[in-house]
DNA sequence: TCCAATCCATACAAATATGCATACCTGAAG
DNA sequence: CTTCAGGTATGCATATTTGTATGGATTGGA
């Protein structure tokens, strides 16, 4: 500790770093004001301040978004490293708010979002009317870490330390057709028949040609003649009798448009399911309560 | 890269982290709003808004200034990061900028600022009048890091990795008392009338003593009846012929009113001055400027 | 016990920052 | 060449923040 402290260095304006770092990652200023819910005059003219402050730019400007300067890229290493430090900030003090109500962010994949998640929400609001959920339906694995969520359920486990996971239940997959497109393919399609079939997934030489291969089929990408990156997308085309997919028991036992694709007495597939949140967020009580809710929920299973 | 990213975390108002980290770092919101250069009124309403978004107390408000909660003390870690990120952004733009006006704060201690830093800034200034220079007299060293000051003069080479130093000169020191001190103790006098004199030091078992015993004295701590913190009132004492005093060659033979007192033929002690700066701030051109500009005055001595 | 010093909270005026509407610019596509 | 989409800069009314002045509270010492 110093006898005077002196803060000369940190008594510039703080929020202008923040406005340069969310720019500076976003590309424009009108992406950084979308994204922070605040407006584009306001981040240009916070910009324009710090560098006025400092005495360069940080940014040329350009008719199209913005570009930083070598300086700017330099100084960009420190605002990182600002924000990371933020971040931290941010969840360490919501872990330790102590009132139950307030958002609660989950990310799911779309299939859980969509038929998995829905009931149990509804289940947990009218138990917790204070907490308010929020559903980012999404395949792509989002970033716990910079709090793009709170809560994530996946099918992998992730790997980082400061995250805590907790197995939530094992879900079994099976493949799924349309009735109306296993008759026309034969009923019960035999593996020669099925050879033929048409089947989705999310890209053309993807996991699931992969895994029926190594059961027994013999696929090619010829076999793949739509793909989509959303599973909601794919599992209209099954339904409607248009190809052959692989979904969880869950899903595809509820729906009676479709049915199991029987080829052997074992599911094809077995996912293990794991509820994730950062570790900061294990003593937030709403976080928590949303926690352990959904992990009695899938308990039930 | 993430694809849609989110600043959740980090749209918190960034200048109320700021009024914490200060707040907590003083011990009161007026010390802080005193070393800021703000009111206290605005850093207690800047905290409060952050207690009031994070959902509980950062502090605990008692009569005589702020005490942190224990959740303020884990927080503070956090902003206390945010603020190291905060002074290398500040010190890395200093150092980019290409202007060569503006402020540059030197610190040395009360006797090279007294005695040997006016006449160089004098000429510094006529040279360079764009660039205005804040003197730091104090004997204490200031952290570089935290731009306290931007040089140093400094009697011992810095270790921090971050901070380059160049050694400007030798400067020899020798004993000085007034003239009529002299007289009154027998001129010259011998070590054992020297041995009854009075001499002057920052503390009573000083180095001063340590020594001058090496060198051939027996002191005592009796031999220091007055201590001062203030070279400068040391000085004083000196020219008043109270008692003597170890100073350096260019501060001791400038002054017609005392003496050096001759024990043997080498000086009593030689001393390194060296110049340092922040490694951020060596391409700062008008801080190069006055880095240069001192180094060459001190070569002419 | 009283006083002085120090600090925090609040009312109100002034300064500052923000958002909205809009003009302007640039690059890509028809 | 024109149009259009996406982006940046600016004027102006409004919101918000800040500083000043002041009152209230607590501590430490005469």
């Amino acid at each position: 500790m110093h006898i005077c402290m002196d803060w000369k260095s940190i008594t510039f304006d703080w929020n202008r770093a923040r406005a340069f770092l969310v720019t500076a990652e976003e590309g424009s200023l009108a992406a950084a004001a979308r994204s922070m819910g605040m407006t584009q005059p306001t981040l240009g003219r916070q910009v324009a301040a710090l560098e006025s402050e400092i005495g360069f730019d940080l940014f040329t400007r350009r008719g199209r978004g913005l570009e930083l300067t070598p300086n700017g890229i330099k100084l960009l290493e420190h605002v990182r490293l600002m924000g990371d430090a933020a971040n931290q900030f941010s969840l360490s003090a919501s872990g330790k708010s102590d009132v139950i109500e307030g958002d609660v962010s989950i990310t799911a994949s779309e299939l859980l979002s969509t038929f998995m998640l829905p009931p149990m929400i509804k289940a947990l609001r009218e138990l917790e009317p204070g907490i308010e959920i929020e559903i980012y339906s999404t395949n792509e694995q989002r970033d716990l870490n910079r709090r793009e969520a709170d809560i994530a359920i996946r099918s992998v486990r992730p790997t980082q330390p400061e995250l805590i996971a907790k197995r939530l239940c094992s879900v079994r997959g099976h493949l799924y057709a349309a009735k109306s497109y296993l008759q026309q393919l034969g009923y019960p399609p035999s593996i020669a028949e099925l050879n033929k079939a048409n089947f989705i997934d999310t890209e053309k030489p993807g996991r699931l040609m992969t895994l029926l291969n190594s059961q027994g089929f013999s696929l090619t990408r010829q076999n793949f003649p739509v793909i989509s990156n959303s599973h909601i997308v794919q599992w209209e085309l099954v339904k409607q009798g248009m190809a052959i997919t692989a979904t969880v028991e869950e899903i595809g036992d509820n729906e009676p448009l479709v049915e199991r694709v029987v080829i052997s007495n074992l599911p094809l597939i077995t996912i293990d399911l794991w509820i994730v949140t950062h570790n900061e967020l294990r003593t937030n009580p709403r976080i928590r309560r949303v926690f352990d809710f959904m992990v009695s929920e899938f308990a039930g299973d």
